[in-house]
DNA sequence: ACTAACGGGACAGCCCGTTAGT
DNA sequence: ACTAACGGGCTGTCCCGTTAGT
């Protein structure tokens, strides 16, 4: 079951160019993006499984065929949703690895800033429950966590050496234990609050998992550094 | 649309209760056992959306109309499903309760033991699976995470009380961080490595959430009680 | 399709006697005609088609398989049912006949009769309607109207000898008149009024059909007989 | 429950009225007229319960799909042909209004002409079937007869004022009679004898009822007036 | 670039009838 | 004489994807 994640894609391939190529597609990629605006809602909401094709079409105010002129089928539509959502993410994120602040807080703000975007952020929420759905979706989309895991990790390591974690630790296992967390207070946040509190439990795992030992450490250490 | 888990639930309330009405048949017990673990496990494979009722009659190796006479829907079925995960969970739970250990201890044995329920029970990874798709179920399943999340919190309390967690620590954070850590890890487990190393990243956040600051509260008070 | 109309009939015909052979069913008797009762009820309120057999059996407050013990199957419920409505729609009948009056108020005593069971008893009402749904049943119920149509036909003949209806009619005509019309004001009266004025839209058609006419005779020949 | 009779309907509904919104292809109304036809003549001949979706695609030449898309539901296709009964039959008795004719003749005239389409029209057979399976359909069909009685009754008032009727008679109840015969007459005709004789029954009653008195009256009043 | 129309496959639920068990 | 349990078939409906028509 091959799926593009578009037609767009198939097409930059085809005919490098005709006349004029892209001047009438102004209004095409612009469709395009209210049909993915609407999909992503729709996802976010009720889940891959229970989206109809139709669904979407009527929240963006046009008809089937319309959605699949622009996208070959519903895989393709999660795919290209899920993959607005990392390259949504990335783009929050870069903000706090910019930030002049130590490695330690740029973690911290990394996740707040995750958190702040899973309250916020339809393509967000779409893209979270649509990794949680990816065995309905049948197609591989990009495999989730792993890269963020690792980013975190690196940073952590950098916090360890500049003593700002306890001895013991050790960071990959830190950051395997962030995300863990943070996705898992994401999730019962939302099926609890509906997602109002996230930020809030997002905090406490922060707390709890970075700074209550960092608090020992400083209590511990009252002779200056 | 209020559903019954089962017919059981519904004979129990007409009949002028005769005794025991143990009118149920042997044979149907054990057959409404097998149809039950065939569920669970089609349901822990492929999610409930994806499974059809000949699915688990096939399973069960027998006919759509005998699982039909046990459980009048397919809600009905993941309903009895997680009814069962919940007796299970309780059950798997209580000797870490019963056990001569402190409440942090207690604690940790707990949510190992969870962890463990997670790598080899279908019921459990059922049970969790339709936590998570309770949307597509559409009937109202029992609230999750919390009652548990409560036994952990009183657990910590007295925890604290022991000076087993550092003074900073508020007891009902820390279990709203264990148990979104915990299911988390889990579930992250469960998308890259099929669940094979959750009681490792389980123990990963114990060490983290639990005893990381508990080591450096040790470190820091070389004199003994 | 062979149905016959109920075990009853199979069972006179192989064991003519063994011990005690009617003692026992007594009782048998007694759930078959409660099982009757409730049949007819469902038959009359819902339609053959919208009748299942657990819908009796609720009825008659009893299971499914003591139904189908009783009888053999839906087809022969209903053709228990349309029996027991024409024993009981003769029976009804009779008093009219045996009264002393002149052939006409004999047939207008017998329509209304049937009007008024129409109107009371469940029997009635389900015989009527499946009479109505015989293509449904499947099995070849005993024809309707033609007997009830013949005997009237036989009266109306005598009246007319009698002088009591215009010269110009024929008595089989007026019959097939006077039965589609009571039969037409029966339907129309459950549609509309649930039944509630068949008596008076019976008299209706008695008095435009055979009194009517009879006035203007009257006022004619003044000087009497 | 709510049904429309077809999706026409919910679309005419939508959009803000542009001119004339004749989106609808002919080639489309041709297949909902072949859809239509199809469903009249399931319906009359094996009634509604008995006629399956597919059923009508196969008489129709098309898929269940497609037949979908016309009618949203087994109900909405029986409406869409009640309706279309209803819209046949007034245009079949105007004639019998427009001649010049007196009253009682019209009457006449309009139920033999309602006769003949039951013999010979599937639409309007279907029609009458459903009207009496409307319990089946469980959408709320057009309330029948009433209408239809009316006009009768009203131009049995004018017959009565010009003298065409006996005096006793009353306009009502003698529309109620006929209109009862005639539907009782047609559906007598139908068991017994497949319709064929249903115009020769209706004349019948229009005899007993209409002329049959009115015979009385000449014959009494040679003189003219 | 987009709409209306159509094809086809799948699945839940229902219900009839039988058999195993008293 | 009756109940609980089980088998199997059918159909309405939904929904995905394609083609005819602008």
């Amino acid at each position: 079951m091959k799926v593009d994640s578009d037609r767009q894609t198939r097409r930059d391939a085809s005919p490098a160019a005709k006349g004029v190529p892209q001047l009438k597609q102004e209004r095409a990629i612009r469709t395009r993006a209210v049909i993915l605006k609407a999909a992503a809602a729709a996802f976010a909401e009720r889940g891959f499984p229970n989206v109809t094709i139709v669904d979407i079409a009527d929240r963006a105010g046009m008809t089937k065929g319309a959605v699949y002129f622009h996208f070959g089928s519903k895989e393709a539509l999660a795919l290209a949703v899920a993959e607005e959502f990392y390259r949504y993410l990335t783009h929050t994120m870069r903000p706090a690895l910019e930030k002049d602040q130590d490695p330690v807080d740029k973690v911290a703000d990394l996740l707040r800033r995750a958190a702040a975007s899973f309250r916020d952020d339809p393509i967000t929420q779409a893209g979270a429950r649509l990794q949680i759905e990816r065995q309905y979706i049948g197609v591989d989309m990009p495999l989730p966590y792993v890269g963020f895991t690792d980013l975190i990790a690196s940073l952590l390591q950098q916090g360890l050496e500049q003593g700002l974690l306890p001895e013991g630790a050790t960071p990959e296992a830190l950051a395997r234990v962030l995300v863990s967390a943070v996705f898992g207070a994401q999730h019962i946040s939302w099926v609890l609050e509906d997602r109002s509190d996230v930020v809030e439990r997002t905090q406490e795992v922060l707390d709890a998992v970075l700074y209550l030992p960092r608090q020992q450490r400083a209590a511990r250490e009252p002779v200056g550094r």
